[in-house]
DNA sequence: ACAACTGATGAAAACGTATTCATACTAATG
DNA sequence: CATTAGTATGAATACGTTTTCATCAGTTGT
C-alpha cells in the first residue's frame, strides 16, 4: 500500500497506527499519519469488513413515505451515531418484492436489521434470521422467540385514552383503524374495547384502509353513514386524525364540541395549533436507544439472548380534541 | 469456497454462473445454484466490491428531521433501486461535526454522494470532491464547476407566486425567510422582490430562524411588531408558512381574507383541509431522478463532466391562503 | 489429417484490511 | 555476563470476490 511504502513502514504497521495507536512507536505513528494527510489516505471501510468479517452496518427496512417512519428513521439514525454504525436503507419493499430486497440485504453482510414496518410480518423475514443475522423488528409486537421487538405499549396507550374519554363522560365511541393486518391495529383496538366495555361504552369499528391522512378523511363518510355520530372518535394513528378532524369540520362540526377525537403516535403536527391533538406520544428516542441496544448486542455477544419483546409506555399528551362531556 | 466445491466445481465458475450465466454450462450452472441454496449462499457484496473497486453505494447527507428532506430522501430511496444502488444514510452533522462525517464518507469507498442538506456549503464537501468522488448537491445552487446540483427554480417559483399576488391587487408584502445563509432563502427572496418592485410593491424581510412551523409561528410575533399588517406574506418554506397561518389565526385573523399567505415546497400537509395553502411544488420525484441520473452518469462515466446546475420549475399550486383584493 | 478457431474451465493474482507468527531488539533480573 | 521477559516490527495469510491468462476439449475449414 501507498502509505505503507511512504512512511517507510510495513502494511502491518499501517493498520496498527490506526487501530491501536499504543502498539506502535510514536515516530513512526507520526509518520504514518503524516503520509496519510499527504495522500489523503483513510482507512478503507470495505478492506476492514472482509478481513473483521463484520461491517458495522445496518440495514434499516422503513418505508420512507410514511410520517411516522420517517421519524422513526431519523431518531434510529441518532441513536445509530454513538455506537459507531451506519445505516443501510432499504425502502419500497411491495409484498412481491420483499424476497429481492431480503437477499440484497443478505448480500450486503450487514451486522444487523432493524424492520420498521407494519407491512412485513415476522414471518417474512425468516430467510434473514436463519442465516443467523440479528432482526430487531421496530414497532411491531411479535411473539417471543421470534425476533427482537421494541414498541410503544398499544394495548395500554389506547386504554388510557379510553380511560381519558370515560372520565370526561363520553357515552358512544368509534374506532377508527388503518389495516387490520397490522399487528398494531388489533392491540390498539383491543385497548380501546376492552377499557371502553368495562365502561359500559359501545366502541364500534370503523376501516380507513391505511394510516394517512386522506384514510382518515375518506373514513369521515363512513361516519357519516352511521345512524348518529359517535361521540368521540378514536383514530388508530395520527395523521388518520388529522384526516378525520379536517374531515368533520368540512362538515360543520365542530371539535371537540361536537366530536372528541383522539390519535397515537405524537407526531409533530399533533402540537400544531389547528389540531392539538389529544393523543399518546410515542417515547420515540427512548424506543430508537432501546432498540439499537438491543440489537448491538445481540450483534455483539455471539451467545444467543432470549428473543423478547420490549414495550415502553407512551405519554398522554392532553390537548384540545376532548371535550368534558359531564 | 464452499459451494464451488459443494458443486465441484472451480470459485471463478460460481462467479461467472452469478454475473454472466450465458458464460457458464447449463448443467453446471444449475449445480452451483443448487449447492447455492442448499447451503444458503448468496455473493457476498464486500468482496464484490473490494474486487470491483466500487460498492455501488450511494451516501446520502441529510438532516431526517426535517420534514422537506425526509420527502426528499424518500424520493431519493425510490429513485435508486432501478439503478441498483444502495443508499447509507449519514445524519446529524453538526457544522463541527461535519468533518467526521465526511471522513467517514470516505471511509466507506461509496461511488457517489448525495449532499441533501441546506446547512452544508459547497465549500464543505471539498474533502470529498478533491479525492474525485462524485457529489451532487441536492436543492442547492450552486455556482458551476464548484459540482453538481439539482433545484428546483427557487427564483422562477417565487416570482410566479408574486405574479400571482400582484394579479389579485396585493398592495403590501412581508417575505418571512428561514435562514439568511441558506442559498435557497436568498433566491426566493430575490424573486419575489424583483417582481414586486417591478409592480411597485414593497417586499420587507423577516427572518424566521429556520424552516420549521415553529419558527414561523414566532415570526408572527415580528409581523405584529410592524406599524400595520401586509396584505400578504410570503413564507420561504411552506412548514414556515403553516406556523404563520396558525399564528395569524391565533391572533383572530382570517386567511386570505385579512392577510394571504403564500408557501414554498408543496408538503403533503399544504393540502391537508386546515390550510389549503397557496404554494409552488417542487417536482420531487422529477429532481430525484435528475439528481441521480447525473450522479449515476458521473460515477460511471469516468470523463470527467462539465459541473452543472440543474434547474427544473416547480409548479404552482392555486389552493385558497391567497384572496383576490381587486 | 492437421491447423485454426471457439468455448468452457481452473489457477492465480488483485483489491485493502486485520491478525498471527516469527524475529529482532531493549530492558530487567539473577 | 547470561538469561528472561517484554516490546516493536514485518512477512505471510485470510477474508470473498472478479478477472486475466493459460489450458484443454471440441468444432470447423482446408
Amino acid at each position: 500500500m501507498d502509505v505503507a511504502r511512504a512512511a517507510r513502514v510495513s502494511q502491518a504497521t499501517v493498520s496498527r497506527a490506526f487501530n491501536a495507536p499504543h502498539r506502535v512507536n510514536a515516530d513512526k505513528r507520526e509518520r504514518v499519519y503524516e503520509s496519510a494527510s499527504d495522500l489523503g489516505y483513510v482507512p478503507n471501510a470495505i478492506g476492514r469488513s472482509l478481513s473483521l468479517q463484520s461491517s458495522r452496518i445496518i440495514a434499516v427496512l422503513a418505508p420512507a413515505a410514511s410520517e411516522y417512519y420517517q421519524n422513526a428513521l431519523s431518531a434510529l439514525a441518532r441513536q445509530v451515531i454513538p455506537q459507531d454504525y451506519q445505516l443501510l436503507l432499504f425502502e419500497s419493499f411491495a409484498p412481491d418484492h420483499l424476497e429481492v430486497v431480503l437477499t440484497s440485504v443478505l448480500r450486503y453482510h450487514v451486522d444487523g436489521v432493524i424492520v420498521a414496518s407494519s407491512l412485513v410480518p415476522v414471518v417474512e423475514i425468516q430467510p434473514l434470521t436463519t442465516q443467523g443475522l440479528p432482526v430487531l423488528m421496530f414497532n411491531q409486537e411479535v411473539g417471543s422467540g421470534e425476533a427482537a421487538s421494541v414498541s410503544v405499549d398499544n394495548e395500554r396507550g389506547m386504554r388510557v385514552l379510553a380511560e381519558h374519554l370515560i372520565e370526561t363522560g363520553h357515552r358512544s365511541v368509534c374506532f377508527v383503524g388503518g389495516m387490520r393486518s397490522a399487528g398494531t391495529d388489533q392491540a390498539r383496538y383491543r385497548g380501546a374495547c376492552e377499557r371502553l366495555a368495562d365502561a359500559g361504552v359501545a366502541c364500534r369499528y370503523l376501516l380507513a384502509g391505511d394510516y394517512s391522512y386522506e384514510a382518515g378523511l375518506a373514513a369521515v363518510e363512513g361516519l357519516e353513514a352511521m345512524d348518529e355520530w359517535p361521540e368521540a372518535v378514536m383514530a388508530a394513528g395520527d395523521a388518520v386524525a388529522f384526516g378525520v378532524m379536517d374531515g368533520l369540520r368540512d362538515r360543520g362540526l365542530s371539535i371537540p364540541d361536537d366530536i372528541s377525537v383522539t390519535g397515537f403516535d405524537g407526531l409533530p403536527q399533533a402540537a400544531w395549533r389547528s389540531y392539538r391533538l389529544t393523543t399518546i406520544e410515542q417515547p420515540m428516542d427512548d424506543l430508537a436507544r432501546l432498540g439499537v441496544e438491543t440489537l448491538v448486542d445481540r450483534m455483539e455477544n455471539p451467545e444467543p439472548t432470549t428473543l423478547r419483546h420490549q414495550r415502553l409506555s407512551g405519554r398522554l399528551a392532553l390537548r384540545d380534541t376532548v371535550a368534558d362531556r359531564r
